[in-house]
DNA sequence: TCATCACTTGAACGGTGTTCAGGCTTGAAC
DNA sequence: GTTCAAGCCTGAACACCGTTCAAGTGATGA
């Protein structure tokens, strides 16, 4: 049985979550593979090709299931999270998924369902998209940063040497808490945003 | 004269203006400062060490003249445009500065002025390092995207063969929009949210 | 004048993504 | 069953990367 495009992608993503992104070499991958590194080429041309897969795979459980019923402002809560959750999944999968984006079909999939959220909700159609991207750049960077501290105590060595000041103890503060409770809040903050602006279109 | 601390990040910053971040390397950055890769390392242990000076030289840009005096939300909308501003002045400055971050003098004098903003409007201290957080990633995201529109038509190729659906109409008019409306629009939506929370808090 | 220290060289090491001519394997057609 | 083309993979190389380090250079202060 030869090797598929497929499994190229499911072997990257186990290289991935055992050896990080950094970690993630076409040699290792073909070792993996039983295969040489060169032959990865033959399914697809680049390493950026592959990983453009990768986070396609990734952000596929997004659009997997059904949106529950429901307010609009819920619905994107329920988006936002399902994003978070599936970058969750994959070790440095944030990281993954912000270097590539958009084109891929899980990707467009997932983007279809998040503009009709908005639009049947009656947000005014050319702010839709300034809202989404702005919506994606806070759930990267949380999630990003929080893979970023899971595996290796970022903080703990990169802040050692920071004095007690103001800023240090309030950064503490941000870093020590639940980030599944962070993340809510500031996703919070947003939305009331966004249902201020909506508030105003429909006047 | 020999080359001091300063000179390396100086150099360095030239070529990243060149050469993009893909494009600096230790080699060609020597060649710069008319100095061997390997003379490099006396100044710095690591890349990363000064890729962490220049994300400092950039940032600097933020705390360099005081705040000027009004209400907190204007002053935080000015912290947040001053640091896209520090961004753009470099090529690809928000990937070299979301790459390191904290501990840095200047990114520290940076963080101090934005607590103070709203610890003195009043805001609860212990989500004030949530709020910031937040802001942050928008930014940043926000920035990496204009950076990489800008020098590569990035959506011109890597949208070309989608079909044309309801997210690509949508992006493409968020892409064509101005940047600078755009990012107003959500930094808007975003101190929207912290207003409300402020307002919650002093109820 | 000389020794010390700050700085730089030059060459190497192990790693990376990528290319490509050649071989093997597979499956369909005759 | 044999043949033939297409699909898939090998193995070796290429150019480049960050990093290390013994040895050299040059200026400075005693």
């Amino acid at each position: 049985m030869q090797l598929k495009r497929a499994d190229v992608v499911t072997g990257a993503l186990a290289l991935l979550n055992s050896d990080g992104l950094d970690g993630l070499t076409m040699r290792k991958l073909g070792a993996r593979l039983g295969v040489q590194a060169g032959g990865i080429y033959w399914h697809f041309t680049n390493k950026e090709a592959l990983l453009d897969a990768m986070a396609d795979r990734i952000v596929g459980e997004i659009s997997a299931t059904p949106l529950t019923p429901g307010p609009w402002d819920a619905r994107l809560a329920e988006l936002a999270h399902r994003l978070r959750r599936a970058l969750l999944a994959y070790r440095d999968g944030a990281r993954v998924v912000a270097g590539t984006l958009v084109t891929e079909p899980n990707t467009v999939r997932g983007g279809e369902l998040a503009v009709r959220v908005l639009a049947d909700a009656g947000f005014p159609r050319e702010r839709i998209g300034w809202v989404l991207f702005s919506l994606m750049y806070y759930v990267l960077g949380h999630t990003i940063e929080e893979q970023a501290q899971r595996d290796a105590g970022d903080w703990g060595e990169r802040g050692a040497d920071l004095p007690d000041s103001e800023v240090r103890r309030t950064m503490d503060a941000a870093i020590e808490a639940d980030p599944e409770e962070r993340f809510a809040y500031g996703l919070e903050l947003f939305l009331d945003g966004v249902r201020l602006r909506l508030a105003e279109a429909r006047r």
